[in-house]
DNA sequence: CGCTTTTGACCGGCGC
DNA sequence: GCGCCGGTCAAAAGCG
C-alpha cells in the first residue's frame, strides 16, 4: 500500500482563500517579501520550520525607506525586521565594540590609548578593505577578460561551422519570429556539434530542450486556426462544457482541432515536450498555496522517494490545462517541491501573478546568464538587468533539458537571501519581464514559452486574451530579437543549456531522466548534497561566469 | 446533493 | 515482447 500522509484537515478546504492555514503561502501585493512563522504565536511550532511565505510582510513593516539592495534583511529579518541580521561577516572591529562596550571609567582613564588604538585600527581596517577592492576590482577583471575571450573564441567557432549548414539564414537582423527560431536552432545544433559533450546523449538532450523551438513557428501559425477551430470564439468552449468529463472532451476537441489544421504533422516531427518548473520550498503543509485552485486527480508512489507524488489539475477555470505535481522531497522531508505544467488558460489572481514572475525571472536570468549581462548589447534585456542586479539569484534556479521536458527549478529552500533577492527582484519595475508573468503564469518564461506550443492564447478568457496574448507575443518578440541581435545571448544560452546538461547528474536540483532509473521528474532525487554542485572540471565549456547549476552553498 | 479525495486500474513510452 | 514507470482515469468513498 502507498504511503500516505494522514488527512489534513485543510484537505478539505477549497479555493484558493481558505489555504492559507498551516500553508506555504504566497502574498500578493506590491512591494517586497519575508518570510514569517505563523506558528510562533501559536507556541507549537518549531522554529526554523516556515509555515508561511509573505513576500511582502518585510514591505508592509520597513515601509519605504527599505532599499532595494537589502533583499538579505527581508528574509533573514523574518517578520520584517523585527529580529537582528547576523549576516556573518565579522568586519574586525572587535576592538572597536570592545571600546564601545567598556564601562564608563575605563574608557576616561584610557580614552588617550583608546582613541589611538580604535584610529590604529580604523586604518587597518580601511587599508584592508582597499586591498580587498582592489583585489575584487582585478578579479572582475580578469572574469570580463576571460569572458570575452571565450566569446570571441566561441563566435569564431561558431561562423566556422555555421556557414556550409545555414540555408535557412536571415541576412538582416530584422529577423522575423520564424527566422529568430531557425537561428535559435541553428546555433543549438552547431553547439551541441561543437561543444565536448561527454555523449552523445548531451546532444539529445540539448536537442529535446530546443527541438520545439523548430515547430513553433508552425504553431504559432495554427495558433490563430485554433482560435476559430478551438477556443477562440466569443463564447470558448471551455465554458459551454462542465466538469470532468467535459474539460477532457474539450481537451480532445482542441487536439482534434490542431490535427486538422495541420500541427500535427510538426507535433509528430518533433515531439512536444512540455516545459515545466518546479518550486523548491520548505513547508510542513501538503500542499504550497499558489494563488490557484486546484484538484487532486491522483496520487502515485514514484520510484526512490517514500513520499507520494499527488498530481492536481487546475480549477479555475474550466478546460484549463495547467496541472502540478506536487511531492515532498526524499532526503528532506520539509522541502516541498511543486511542479507547474502548461499555461492556465484564464486570468490569475495576484498570488499567482506573484510565483509566475518569480519563475519567469528566474528563468530569464538563467537563461541570459552574467556573461552576457555584462555586454553592452544586452543591457536593455530584461533578464540582464535582472541579473546584474541580483547576481545571488543566479544560485537558486536551475534549467534542465535532462527530462524529457525542459524544467525550470527555482529553489526557494537555499539562502533565504537569495529567495528574498529574487523575489524582491519582481517587483523592481526594470528587473523582469513585465509581460512575462500574466501571460505566461506559472514558470512558463518567455524564453521556453518559445519552444511552446501557441495553444493557450485562443483558449485565453476573451478579456484577458488580447491582451495578454499580444503582450506575450511582445516579449517573445523581444527575446527572439534579442536573440538574433546579440550572438553572445545565444551562446550564453547554449552555454547554459549544455552545461545544464552535462551537469544534469551532479546538478542538486536538476531533473533526471524518468526512466533513468532516479526519482521521477525533479522530485528530490537530487536533493541537494548541498556541496557543491557545481559543474566540475570536466564539464563542457561555457561561459566562465555562469553556473547553471544552482544550489547555492550554505 | 454536489464536490473533492482516494485508490486501483489502465495506458503509453521506454529500456532491456 | 516484456516489465517498469510515470501519468491519468474513473468508480467509490468522504465531507460539508
Amino acid at each position: 500500500m502507498e504511503l500516505r500522509p494522514p488527512m489534513q484537515p485543510h484537505h478539505r478546504r477549497r479555493g484558493s482563500d481558505g489555504e492559507e492555514d498551516s500553508r506555504l503561502s504566497m502574498h500578493a501585493g506590491a512591494g517586497a517579501f519575508g518570510w514569517r512563522q505563523l506558528d510562533e504565536e501559536k507556541g507549537g511550532g518549531r522554529r526554523g520550520e516556515i509555515k508561511e511565505v509573505d513576500f511582502f510582510l518585510a514591505t508592509r513593516d520597513a515601509g519605504a525607506g527599505r532599499r532595494h539592495d537589502d533583499g538579505f534583511r527581508g528574509m533573514h529579518g523574518g517578520g520584517g525586521g523585527r529580529e537582528d541580521v547576523n549576516i556573518g561577516l565579522d568586519l574586525l572591529t572587535t576592538s572597536t565594540v570592545a571600546a564601545v562596550g567598556r564601562p564608563p571609567s575605563a574608557i576616561v582613564v584610557g580614552e588617550d590609548e583608546t582613541a589611538k588604538n580604535h584610529k590604529a585600527t580604523s586604518t587597518a581596517v580601511e587599508a584592508e578593505l582597499r586591498r580587498v577592492v582592489e583585489e575584487n576590482r582585478r578579479l572582475h577583471g580578469m572574469l570580463d577578460e576571460l569572458t570575452r575571450s571565450y566569446s570571441a573564441l566561441y563566435h569564431q567557432l561558431l561562423q566556422v561551422t555555421q556557414q556550409p549548414q545555414h540555408p535557412h539564414r536571415h541576412p538582416d537582423h530584422n529577423l522575423t519570429m520564424n527566422s529568430n527560431r531557425s537561428t535559435l536552432t541553428q546555433t543549438h545544433r552547431t553547439t551541441a556539434a561543437l561543444l565536448p559533450t561527454p555523449s552523445s546523449a548531451t546532444a539529445t538532450a540539448t536537442q529535446q530542450f530546443l527541438e520545439p523551438r523548430a515547430s513553433s513557428a508552425a504553431q504559432q501559425q495554427t495558433a490563430g486556426d485554433d482560435e476559430a477551430a478551438g477556443g477562440g470564439d466569443e463564447s470558448p468552449p471551455a465554458l459551454s462544457t462542465a466538469g470532468g468529463k467535459g474539460r477532457m472532451a474539450q481537451d480532445e476537441m482542441t487536439a482534434a482541432a490542431r490535427e486538422n489544421n495541420g500541427e500535427q504533422a510538426a507535433a509528430d516531427q518533433l515531439p512536444c515536450r512540455k516545459p515545466r518548473v518546479s518550486v523548491r520550498a520548505r513547508s510542513e503543509a501538503p500542499m504550497i498555496s499558489d494563488g490557484c485552485q486546484w484538484r487532486k486527480y491522483g496520487q502515485k508512489m514514484a520510484k526512490g522517494n517514500p513520499c507520494p507524488r499527488a498530481y492536481y489539475r487546475c480549477t479555475m477555470a474550466i478546460g484549463c490545462p495547467v496541472r502540478k505535481q506536487v511531492q515532498r522531497c526524499a532526503e528532506d522531508k520539509t522541502v516541498l517541491i511543486t511542479t507547474y505544467e502548461g499555461n492556465h488558460n484564464h486570468q490569475l489572481p495576484p498570488a499567482a501573478t506573484t510565483m509566475a514572475n518569480t519563475t519567469s525571472a528566474a528563468a530569464a536570468m538563467l537563461l541570459s546568464g552574467p556573461a552576457t549581462s555584462r555586454d553592452g548589447a544586452m543591457l536593455g534585456h530584461p533578464a540582464a538587468m535582472f541579473h546584474q542586479s541580483f547576481p545571488y539569484a543566479s544560485t537558486m534556479a536551475t534549467l534542465s533539458a535532462s527530462a524529457p521536458f525542459p524544467t525550470i527549478t527555482l529553489d526557494l529552500t537555499q539562502t533565504p537571501a537569495g529567495a528574498a533577492g529574487l523575489l524582491h527582484a519582481l517587483h523592481r519595475p526594470p528587473a523582469i519581464h513585465p509581460a512575462a508573468s500574466p501571460a505566461m503564469p506559472f514558470a512558463v518564461p518567455p524564453q521556453l514559452a518559445m519552444y511552446l506550443p501557441q495553444r493557450a492564447a485562443p483558449a485565453m478568457l476573451p478579456t484577458a486574451a488580447a491582451g495578454l496574448g499580444a503582450r506575450q507575443q511582445s516579449v517573445m518578440e523581444t527575446v527572439t530579437a534579442a536573440l538574433a541581435a546579440d550572438p553572445n545571448f545565444t551562446t550564453a544560452l547554449a552555454a547554459a543549456i549544455s552545461s545544464v546538461v552535462a551537469g544534469g547528474s551532479r546538478q542538486a536540483l536538476s531533473t533526471s531522466t524518468p526512466r533513468g532509473g532516479g526519482a521521477g521528474d525533479n522530485n528530490g532525487n537530487g536533493n541537494p548534497a548541498p556541496a557543491s554542485a557545481a559543474p566540475t572540471s570536466g564539464s563542457p565549456p561555457r561561459l566562465a561566469t555562469q553556473s547553471c547549476s544552482t544550489t547555492s552553498t550554505t
